[in-house]
DNA sequence: TTGAAATATTCTATTATGGGAATATATTAA
DNA sequence: TTAATATATTCCCATAATAGAATATTTCAA
């Protein structure tokens, strides 16, 4: 069984590095048409069409015809899914923070008592 | 030129369903040994050693021997680029539950001035 | 109507994927 | 040492993706 499709949900869409430049991209609320995403990105036409028609299928962007242009838009409500699924970890990186900087200023008040040079801690992030 | 190897980034490595099936089995901080995994999701041993080892490729968990066990830990640390990126967006869906929520609290005003019944608004989720 | 501009689609070649089955490796116990 | 337990690796297969080039489609203008 090979992959699952890049269109088969928002996870796999937004994997594609160049895809999440065009979402990027189109964040600032306004809509952009595919010429000038092309320009933006310096990537070649087809390959922003193809990325393009990725993103529309999985409900990530919109499209609205302007005369011989297509003007895209962003619906970044398809990305909560996302952000509700990293957003479950939140609590680990900032509790790590949190155990560092708590452990910088014991060290820091030690430090300041016993007058000696500060060694810091080796700790993953 | 094919996909980008599912080990070359945390959002390839976190497309696949299973992959975050897994890290959401570890997200409790506790080590889970690959048996205990394996009978919790219900998925051949070999699956879950090999979706292991694209998570460790990427960082996204850490392993310790154990005897003949290997106990595996989440790195949730790695999650924060993908939090990060999606966070970015937050705010297109909250104003547009905002707008959503204030319609709704105008039409339930209207309704009680003029008795009528409420016919909501359609709006695009 | 013909041509130009903007965008989409098709075709080809390359390649990593994930499942399944089988097997290898490592560690502990008898 | 041998057996059993736990985990990792290898092999095969069918599939879908991406880039690039070429071409098709749509729309507007002359």
């Amino acid at each position: 069984m090979p992959r699952a499709a890049t269109t088969s949900d928002v996870f796999n869409a937004v994997a594609e590095d160049k895809r999440r430049q065009i979402i990027d991209l189109l964040t600032n609320g306004r809509e952009w048409s595919v010429g000038e995403i092309v320009v933006n990105l310096g990537l070649p036409q087809p390959t922003v069409s193809k990325h393009l028609g990725v993103l529309r299928t999985v409900g990530l962007v919109e499209v609205r015809k302007d005369g011989q242009s297509r003007l895209y838009r962003l619906n970044a409500a398809r990305i909560k899914p996302v952000y509700d699924w990293a957003k479950t970890f939140e609590q680990h990186w900032t509790t790590q923070l949190d155990r560092i900087k708590a452990r910088a200023e014991r060290s820091a008040a030690v430090a300041k008592e016993t007058k000696q040079p500060v060694t810091p801690a080796k700790e993953k992030l």
